[in-house]
DNA sequence: ATGCACGTACTTTTT
DNA sequence: GTACGTGCAT
C-alpha cells in the first residue's frame, strides 16, 4: 500500500521523516491526523514494531479515531501500539511500575467528584471559611501546582503571602489524605508517573529503550508534566513527533502552556519543523474571516491557511434583540438553507461559549420541531446514581477508600447520618485505621455504644456479604449485578419521586451493560494473550481496577451521539477537531465571547483575550460551506437581563467578507464603538484595554462585592514574585527599523513573553505590537 | 436523621 | 434561573 499517496508536498516530509525530533504545526483542517496516522503506519511498514510505538492524546476519542484509521491501515498488528491518552497512559505504566515508588497498585483514581468531596472535607477541616476558600478553587489552585509538578513542599517554600501559605498547607493535607487511602486524583497520574520515571533509573531504561517512536497529537495543549513525561520516554531513541496549532490552543485554564509548542525548536535544536497550511476544509472566504481575527494575536508561529475552494459563500452576522429571537433566527435559518441548499440536519451545528447559552435552543428547536443534539453536557458516569453504585465497586477494589465508603455508608438511607459517621471517623482515627477497615471488621461493633453498633449493623453484614460473593464471580457485570441485588439499590431509585427516576433506573442499567462490553473485551484480550484471571482475585488486581479507572477517565457513551438526523448544540470547546458543512457561532457578545472574564475578571489580560480569540478562531474554522453568526442585543444573565455590545471579535473580520441582517444591518459598518459601557465598571477608554499587568494576584485579594464592577486597586502595584518588565508605558524606546516610539501598552503575558506596543512617531508607521524578546528594541534616553 | 423551605451565590471551558 | 447550603420542623 502506497501509504504516500494523496498526500500534499509537507504532509508527506512529515510521514517519510525518519529519525529525530519533528514538529508538525497543523492548521486548522490541514489533514492533521491523516497525516499522523499516516505517519505511524509508515513507520510500521518500514520495520518499526508497533509495539515500540507511543501515540499519546488528548481525548478518549482522539485515541479511537486513531486505533480506527490505524488500523484500516496496517490492520490489526495496530493493537499491539501504545495509543491512548496521557491519563490512561500513565495510569498503565503506573499499575506496572507505581510499586517502585511506593504507590499500592490496587489505587483508585479519584475523578472530579471525589476530588471535591475530598477538598471540602480538607477545607472544613483545617477550620477554613469556605467563602474565601472555596474548594472548588483549592482545587483549582492544587491543579495548578501539580500542572507544573510542584510539591506541596515546593509551594510551601516559595509562598510569601498568607494566603499562598494556605494553599501549601491545602495542598499538603489533599495530598496526605490522598494517599492514606491509596488513591491518586487526575493530575496525580501525571505527577506520579513522571516521578516514577526520575526516581526509578530502571523504568525509565525500560520505557526509554521500549519507544522507539514516541508521538502526541494536539501538543498545543500540553502542560509542563506532559511534556516531561513525554521528553523523557523519548530520551533514549530521540524520536519525538508533535503535532498541534497554538491558534487552537484553548486549555490554558487547565495548565495547558502554549509555551512548550512554541518553544519546542530550542528544545530540540536539531527538530524538523513541518508546516501544514493547506486546508481542505473551508472556503477562503472563511479562511480570511478565521485569518483576519486570529492575527490579531501575537507570540503566534507565523502561519496563514489557503485553500483551494477560493471564494464561497459570505458570512452572516445578525443581530438580535434577545437571546430567544436569535434562537428563532437560528431555526429559521436552518429551515431555508436546508430547503434552498439540501443540507441534512446533520450537517449543521451550533456553537456557543457556555453550556448555559443553550436553554432557548432547546426551546426553539422544541417548539419548532427541528431534532436538535445537545453534547457534552453531562458525563455518564457523573450521574449520581452512577456514582452511588460505582462507590461499591470502588470499594470493594480498595476498602481504604474513605470517600466511596463515605458515600455508600448510607446509600441507599439506612439511617446512618452525620453524627453517626462522625463516630465512625473517631474510632478509625484511633485505632489508626481506614473507615473501610473497620466496616469490614465484626470486631468493630464491640468497640462502639450499642445504639451505633445496632445501626451500623446490618451494613456490616451486607458488606460482609458482597465481599464474599465478590470472590465467588467472574466478571465486572456479575458483580455489579450482586451489588444492585444486595443493596437493592435500583428499587432505591425506582422509588424515589422527583421526576428523574425513570432516567436513573435506565442509566443503572446502562453501566451493567457497559460493564458487560468491558468484559466482553476483557475476554477477547485473554483470546488474545492467553491469560485467564477472575476479576478481582488478589493475583489480577487489575480487571477491576481497569474497569474503574475507564469509568474515571472516559467520560462514558455519548448516549444519543449516532442518534436520528439533528442539528448539534455544542461548545467551542467542544466543537475542536470537529467540522460541519454550516457552522452557526452564537452569542457573539462583549462578555460571552470573550467571556467576561476575560475581559473584566479578575485575571483579565491579555493572555485571557488572546485565548478567547483563539475559541473564536477554532468556532469559524470548524465551517466547511457557511459560517453564521449572531449576537443578542438584550441577554438574561443570573436572572437579570442587560444589553450587550457585539463582540469586539466582529471588527477584526474584514467587512467585505460579511453579510448582515437585522440589527446587524442597521448599525453600519463598525460594530463596537467603545468595547465595554455597558456592562458598568470602567469605562474601556482610559486602558486602551491592553494593559495587562494588573495581574498582581488580585484573585488573591478578597472578592469585590459587587461582581459586574470588578475593583482595580492593585493595578498599578506589580506582583512581587515576579520579574520586572522591562518596558512600561510611557516609556519612550528606539527601535532599529521603526525608529523612535512610546510605548503604549505592556504585558508580561504574552504567548511569547513580554510585549509591547508602541506608537512610532515616524510618518506612516503607526501602531505596532512587538516581542521584546525578538524586537530590537531599546530604551531612549 | 430526614425532609423541606428558604436564602444565597453563582456560573467557562474538561482530560 | 438554578443549584447548593443552611436552618428548621418533623
Amino acid at each position: 500500500m502506497d501509504l504516500l499517496q494523496g498526500l500534499n508536498e509537507p504532509q508527506r516530509a512529515a510521514v517519510t521523516h525518519s529519525d529525530g525530533p519533528l514538529l508538525i504545526f497543523a492548521g486548522a483542517g490541514s489533514g492533521k491526523t491523516r497525516t499522523l496516522t499516516h505517519r505511524i503506519a509508515y513507520l510500521i511498514q518500514n520495520g518499526v514494531s508497533p509495539h515500540r510505538i507511543l501515540a499519546v492524546t488528548f481525548t478518549n476519542k482522539a485515541a479511537r479515531e486513531m486505533r480506527e484509521r490505524l488500523e484500516n491501515l496496517v490492520g490489526g498488528v495496530a493493537k499491539r501500539m501504545w495509543l491512548g491518552t496521557f491519563h490512561a497512559l500513565c495510569a498503565q505504566m503506573l499499575r506496572i511500575h507505581g510499586e517502585r515508588i511506593g504507590l499500592n497498585p490496587r489505587f483508585v483514581i479519584f475523578d472530579s467528584d471525589d476530588q471535591l468531596r475530598l477538598m471540602k472535607e480538607i477545607v472544613k477541616d483545617l477550620n477554613l471559611d469556605t467563602q474565601r476558600f472555596p474548594p472548588a478553587r483549592m482545587l483549582g489552585k492544587v491543579s495548578d501546582a501539580k500542572n507544573e509538578l510542584k510539591t506541596p513542599e515546593i509551594l510551601a517554600s516559595t509562598a510569601t503571602r498568607p494566603h499562598e501559605r494556605i494553599y501549601a498547607t491545602i495542598y499538603q493535607n489533599y495530598q496526605r489524605r490522598l494517599r492514606e487511602q491509596s488513591a491518586l486524583d487526575f493530575d496525580d497520574l501525571l505527577v506520579e508517573a513522571v516521578r516514577l520515571l526520575k526516581e526509578s533509573p530502571e523504568s525509565l531504561e525500560h520505557w526509554s529503550e521500549r519507544f522507539q517512536h514516541v508521538l502526541i497529537d494536539e501538543f498545543q495543549d500540553v502542560n509542563e508534566a506532559q511534556f516531561q513525561w513525554a521528553q523523557m520516554l523519548a530520551s533514549k531513541h530521540k524520536n519525538i513527533c508533535v503535532v498541534g496549532d497554538d491558534d487552537q490552543s484553548i486549555y490554558a485554564w487547565r495548565g495547558a502552556d502554549i509555551k512548550i509548542i512554541l518553544d519546542f525548536e530550542k528544545n530540540f535544536p536539531d527538530a524538523m519543523v513541518v508546516r501544514l497550511e493547506q486546508n481542505y476544509r473551508s472556503t477562503q472566504n472563511i479562511l480570511d474571516a478565521a485569518h483576519g481575527v486570529i492575527s490579531h494575536n501575537f507570540g503566534r508561529a507565523s502561519k496563514q491557511l489557503w485553500s483551494e475552494e477560493k471564494g464561497g459563500e459570505p458570512l452572516v452576522l445578525h443581530g438580535a434583540l434577545n437571546a430567544q429571537e436569535e434562537a428563532l433566527w437560528v431555526v429559521r435559518r436552518i429551515e431555508t438553507l436546508r430547503r434552498e441548499e439540501r443540507f441534512s440536519l446533520d450537517d449543521f451545528a451550533i456553537l456557543c461559549r457556555v453550556n448555559a447559552q443553550s436553554r432557548p435552543f432547546e426551546e426553539a428547536f422544541l417548539r419548532n420541531r427541528v431534532p436538535l443534539r445537545l453534547v457534552g453536557t453531562q458525563r455518564f458516569y457523573d450521574r449520581r446514581e452512577i456514582r452511588d453504585v460505582l462507590a461499591y465497586l470502588k470499594f470493594i477494589y480498595n476498602p481504604d477508600d474513605a470517600i466511596s465508603a463515605n458515600r455508600l455508608i448510607n446509600v441507599p438511607p439506612r439511617g446512618i447520618g452525620t453524627a453517626t459517621v462522625q463516630k465512625l471517623e473517631n474510632l478509625a482515627i484511633e485505632q489508626g485505621r481506614s473507615l473501610g477497615a473497620l466496616l469490614l471488621d465484626p470486631e468493630t461493633q464491640k468497640a462502639l455504644s450499642p445504639a451505633v453498633a445496632r445501626k451500623i449493623e446490618p451494613l456490616q453484614r451486607l458488606l460482609l456479604q458482597i465481599f464474599a460473593e465478590a470472590n465467588a464471580v467472574k466478571t465486572v457485570a456479575d458483580l455489579l449485578e450482586k451489588v444492585l441485588e444486595r443493596t437493592q439499590l435500583l428499587d432505591f431509585l425506582a422509588g424515589e419521586k422527583d421526576g428523574e427516576t425513570i432516567d436513573r433506573v435506565a442509566n443503572v442499567e446502562e453501566l451493567v451493560r457497559a460493564a458487560e462490553y468491558f468484559d466482553l473485551r476483557m475476554a477477547e484480550d485473554v483470546l488474545e494473550t492467553g491469560e485467564t484471571t477472575d476479576v478481582w482475585d488478589e493475583s489480577d488486581p487489575l480487571r477491576l481496577g481497569l474497569f474503574l479507572g475507564e469509568t474515571a477517565l472516559e467520560g462514558g457513551t455519548d448516549k444519543d451521539a449516532e442518534s436520528d438526523e439533528a442539528v448539534t448544540l455544542m461548545t467551542l470547546h467542544a466543537a475542536k477537531g470537529l467540522e460541519f458543512k454550516v457552522v452557526f457561532l452564537v452569542g457573539l457578545e462583549e462578555g460571552l465571547l470573550p467571556h467576561a472574564r476575560a475581559i473584566w475578571g479578575e485575571n483579565a489580560g491579555d493572555e485571557q483575550l488572546e485565548e478567547e480569540r483563539r475559541l473564536m478562531y477554532v468556532g469559524l474554522t470548524r465551517g466547511e460551506k457557511r459560517i453564521l453568526m449572531s449576537y443578542a442585543a438584550q441577554r438574561t444573565m443570573h436572572g437579570r437581563t442587560e444589553s450587550t455590545q457585539p463582540s469586539q471579535f466582529l471588527n477584526e473580520i474584514p467587512g467585505y467578507l460579511l453579510q448582515r441582517e437585522g440589527l446587524a444591518a442597521q448599525i453600519g459598518p463598525r460594530i463596537v464603538q467603545n468595547r465595554s459601557t455597558s456592562w458598568g465598571g470602567y469605562g474601556g477608554s482610559g486602558y486602551g484595554g491592553n494593559y495587562a499587568s494588573n495581574r498582581a494576584n488580585l484573585n488573591d485579594l478578597p472578592r469585590p462585592q459587587t461582581s459586574s464592577a470588578p475593583s482595580f486597586a492593585g493595578a498599578k502595584t506589580e506582583k512581587s514574585g515576579d520579574k520586572p518588565p522591562t518596558f512600561r508605558i510611557g516609556d519612550k524606546v528606539k527601535h532599529g527599523s521603526y525608529g523612535d516610539g512610546l510605548v503604549v501598552a505592556a504585558s508580561l503575558s504574552g504567548g511569547a513573553g513580554e510585549w509591547v506596543e508602541v506608537a512610532f512617531l515616524g510618518e506612516g508607521i503607526g501602531k505596532k505590537k512587538l516581542i521584546v524578546a525578538y524586537a530590537n528594541l531599546e530604551k531612549a534616553a
